[in-house]
RNA sequence: GCACCCAUAGCUCAGCUGGAUAGAGCGCUGCCCUCCGAAGGCAGAGGUCUGAGGUUCGAAUCCUCAUGGGUGCGCCA
C-alpha cells in the first residue's frame, strides 16, 4: 500500500498551532526563562533521559546557574514560578536543577487525536521550499551493480523522498561513469579478444555477461601491462575525439549497461529524473578549461592545466587537463557543476558518494568556487563509509569477488520465500511479490538505519534475518495492526479518538510526537538514519501497546475497543509514512 | 611524510547542542499463544565507553597527546 506523498502536500500545516508537544512545552519554557530575565538559549526542551520519571526535561537552569554563579535549584525554582497555570503539563524540579515536565493525560490524548488527524503527522512544510539536486547512484557503465552500490542508491533515494516530503523540490541524477579511461580499457580489450564486436556491420549484440568478463579483464591488464595501458589512454582520447567504430562500440556498451542498471534500480525502487553521465560534458570541457585559464583561475603547471585549491599545499590542485591533453573527472565534475549552476532555481547539490572521494570533492568545490559557480548554488558531499565484510576489510564474497546485486536480490528473496512457504500466511500466488517486498525492506532498512558516514559491516547472514531491528519487523507491525483493524471493522468497530491511554499509551504517544524532530534532523544532516531509527522506536512502542491492550476480547467494551483502535491506527499511520519515506512497501499480508 | 575518518556489551550498532541509572538488535538463560498474526511481548546475565592527561559542579560526548584500525594524497575514476 502507498500513501502518495505528493497528495500530502495539500495538508500544509496551515494550522500552525499544531505543533509537537515538545515545541509547545519549549514555548512555555522560553516564556518563563524570559520572564526571569534569563537568556532563551537556555530554555531548550528535550525528551527526558529518564522516561520512568518524566516525559520532557530542560537542563537550562543548570546552565544559567553556571554562567551566573548561582544556585541551580534556586534558578529552577524561579523559572517554575512563571509556568503556573498551564494546562499542558505538571512541572517539578529534580536533584541538581533539572526541570521535569510530565504531560497531563487529557492533554496527551487530545494531542494523540491531533496527530492521528494529520496525514503529515505534524511535520510542517518547509517555509521557503528549496530546490535540491541529489547526485547518487554513480554506477560505472560496463560494470554490473554490486552490493557496494547499495548505499548511494538507497540513501540518495531516501534523501530525495524525504526532502520532497519536507516541502522541498528534489531531483535525482544518476551521473553515470560512462566516460574516461575505463572505456578505453574495455575498447582495447575488445579489439584484442573479441574484435567481432567492434565491426559495426556484423556486430554482435552486447550483453552484461560479456561485459562482466571484459571489464575486470581489461582493468586488470591495465594494472600489469604498461603497453596496454598506453593503448587504452590513446583509445580513450580517440573515443573522446569521436572516432566512429569506438563510438559505436561505446554506445552499445552503454545501452546494454543502462538496461541492466535500470533493471536493478527498478527492483530496488530507486529512480532518477536524469540519466546523465560524464560523457554529457565532453563538449564543454575544452571551452571550460580555456575560459578558466584565460580568467586566471586555472594555470599551466608541469604540462597540465590545474586549479590550485589551497595556499599551504595541504590540498593538491585539481587537474583539469593532463599533460597529454586529456580530461579527467576533475574537469568533468566542474563542468557538471557549471551546467547545474545554470538553473537559477537550484539551491543545493547533494553528492551521495563514497567518503573516499572526499578530498576530490574538496578540490572540485574549491575550483567551482573560484570559477564563480557558487554565486547562487551550494554543494555538499554527503559521504558514506565503506561497506566492509565481517573481516573488517572491503566486502568480498567467499570467492574473493564483489557480490552482484542481482545475486543478493535472489538470495534474499529466496530466503524470504521459503519462510513464507513455511508460514503459509500469504496466498500462494502473491508470495513472489510479497517476498520481494520483504527482502527489499530488509536491505533498505539495513542501509538506512546506520549512520551513513561510518563504515559498516555487511553480513550476509544478518541481512537474511528478519527478527529484531529490521525492516520486516516494522512491516510486520503494520500488517498485524492492519488485519486487526479489518477484523474489528467486521465486528462493527471503528477507531475513535482515544478515551484512555492504556498501558504503554504514554510512551507510544511520546514516540509519535518525536517524529517531526527526527525528520527535521534527517533533513538538516542529510542522514536518513534518524527517520529509520525513529520508525523502529515507534514500532517497538506500538508492539508494546498492542500486546498489552486487547481489542477483540471478552470483557472489552466497544468504547474501549474503539479507543484502542484509535491509538493503534494513529501509530500505524505514522509507521506507514516512515516506511514510505524510506522506500519500503507495506505488504497486505506477510 | 602529510591529511581525513573511526574506536561504546561476545558480535553489529544507537547515544541530538556536555547532564540524573550508557541504550538497542543478534547471540545466551528463563518465561508468555483454550486470548486480535510468536517475523511478537516480558524478564535476566553481559560495559575500566581503547589509554593517559586537561576543561567543568558534571565528560562516552569538548581539548591535547598516545595506541590500535581504516582511507586518501597533481596527470585513473
Amino acid at each position: 500500500m502507498r500513501i502518495g506523498l505528493d497528495a500530502l502536500k495539500q495538508f500544509n500545516a496551515g494550522e500552525k498551532i499544531m505543533t509537537t508537544l515538545q515545541n509547545q512545552i519549549e514555548k512555555i519554557c522560553i516564556t518563563a526563562f524570559t520572564a526571569s530575565d534569563f537568556d532563551t538559549k537556555f530554555a531548550v526542551v528535550r525528551e527526558s533521559d529518564r522516561p520512568d520519571l518524566t516525559d520532557f526535561q530542560c537542563n537550562g537552569a543548570l546552565a544559567v546557574a553556571k554562567s551566573q554563579k548561582r544556585n541551580p535549584m534556586e534558578v529552577a525554582q524561579e523559572v517554575v514560578t512563571h509556568m503556573s497555570g498551564n494546562e499542558l503539563f505538571d512541572v517539578d524540579i529534580a536533584k541538581p536543577g533539572f526541570l521535569n515536565f510530565r504531560v497531563r493525560e487529557d492533554a496527551l490524548m487530545a494531542h494523540l487525536a491531533k496527530v492521528a488527524g494529520d496525514p503529515r503527522s505534524l511535520v510542517p512544510l518547509a517555509e521557503p521550499g528549496q530546490k535540491f539536486l541529489v547526485d547518487y547512484g554513480g554506477p560505472n557503465v560496463a560494470k554490473e551493480m554490486h552490493v557496494g552500490h547499495l548505499r548511494s542508491s538507497i540513501i540518495g533515494q531516501a534523501l530525495k523522498t524525504i526532502l520532497r516530503f519536507a516541502g522541498h523540490e528534489a531531483d535525482g541524477d544518476v551521473h553515470l561513469g560512462d566516460w574516461g579511461l575505463q572505456m578505453g580499457q574495455v575498447i582495447c580489450y575488445v579489439e584484442d579478444h573479441a574484435p567481432e564486436y567492434l565491426d559495426s556491420e556484423t556486430a554482435l549484440p552486447i550483453s552484461m555477461t560479456d561485459l562482466q568478463v571484459w571489464y575486470p579483464a581489461a582493468s586488470g591488464l591495465s594494472k600489469t601491462d604498461e603497453a596496454f595501458r598506453d593503448r587504452a589512454r590513446a583509445a580513450t582520447q580517440a573515443l573522446q575525439a569521436g572516432q566512429n567504430d569506438y563510438y559505436n562500440l561505446w554506445t552499445r556498451i552503454r545501452d546494454a549497461s543502462v538496461e541492466s542498471l535500470k533493471r536493478d534500480y527498478d527492483w530496488l525502487g530507486v529512480d532518477f529524473e536524469f540519466w546523465f553521465g560524464e560523457s554529457r560534458y565532453q563538449a564543454a570541457l575544452e571551452p571550460l578549461v580555456k575560459s578558466l585559464t584565460e580568467s586566471g583561475v586555472a594555470e599551466l603547471d608541469d604540462g597540465a592545466v590545474i586549479i590550485r585549491t589551497s595556499d599551504d599545499g595541504k590540498l593538491p590542485p585539481l587537474i583539469m587537463q593532463n599533460s597529454n591533453g586529456g580530461f579527467g573527472y576533475g574537469a568533468t565534475d566542474v563542468a557538471t557543476l557549471q551546467e547545474r549552476a545554470e538553473d537559477p532555481n537550484l539551491n543545493t547539490v547533494l553528492y551521495v558518494v563514497d567518503a573516499r572521494q572526499s578530498m576530490h570533492f574538496k578540490q572540485v568545490f574549491s575550483a567551482a568556487e573560484q570559477a564563480g559557480l557558487f554565486a547562487n548554488l551550494s554543494a555538499e558531499h554527503c559521504a558514506f563509509g565503506t561497506v566492509n565484510g565481517t573481516d573488517g576489510k572491503p566486502f568480498k564474497t567467499r570467492a574473493g569477488g564483489t557480490m552482484r546485486l542481482a545475486d543478493l536480490i535472489t538470495m534474499m528473496s529466496d530466503a524470504v520465500r521459503s519462510r513464507l512457504d513455511e508460514a503459509n500466511s500469504v496466498d500462494a500466488n502473491a508470495r513472489e511479490f510479497v517476498a520481494a517486498q520483504i527482502a527489499k525492506a530488509a536491505i533498505k532498512f539495513g542501509e538506512l538505519s546506520h549512520d551513513r558516514e561510518k563504515d559498516y559491516v555487511f553480513n550476509v547472514d544478518q541481512f537474511a534475518q528478519f527478527e529484531g531491528k529490521t525492516g520486516p519487523y516494522i512491516q510486520y507491525t503494520c500488517v498485524r495492526i492492519g488485519t486487526l483493524l479489518a477484523n474489528a471493522q467486521k465486528d462493527g468497530l471503528k477507531p475513535s479518538s482515544p478515551k484512555e491511554l492504556g498501558e504503554g499509551g504514554r510512551a507510544l504517544t511520546l514516540a509519535l510526537d518525536a517524529f517531526p524532530a527526527a525528520l527535521a534532523r534527517t533533513v538538516t544532516s542529510r542522514k536518513p538514519n534518524f527517520v529509520a531509527n525513529h520508525a523502529y522506536r515507534l514500532a517497538e512502542c506500538t508492539n508494546g501497546f498492542y500486546q498489552k491492550n486487547r481489542v477483540l476480547s471478552a470483557g472489552v467494551s466497544p468504547q474501549e475497543a474503539s479507543s484502542r483502535l484509535g491509538v493503534l491506527n494513529a501509530a500505524r499511520q505514522q509507521l506507514v509514512l516512515c516506511l514510505e519515506l524510506m522506500g519500503i512497501d507495506v505488504p497486505e499480508q506477510m
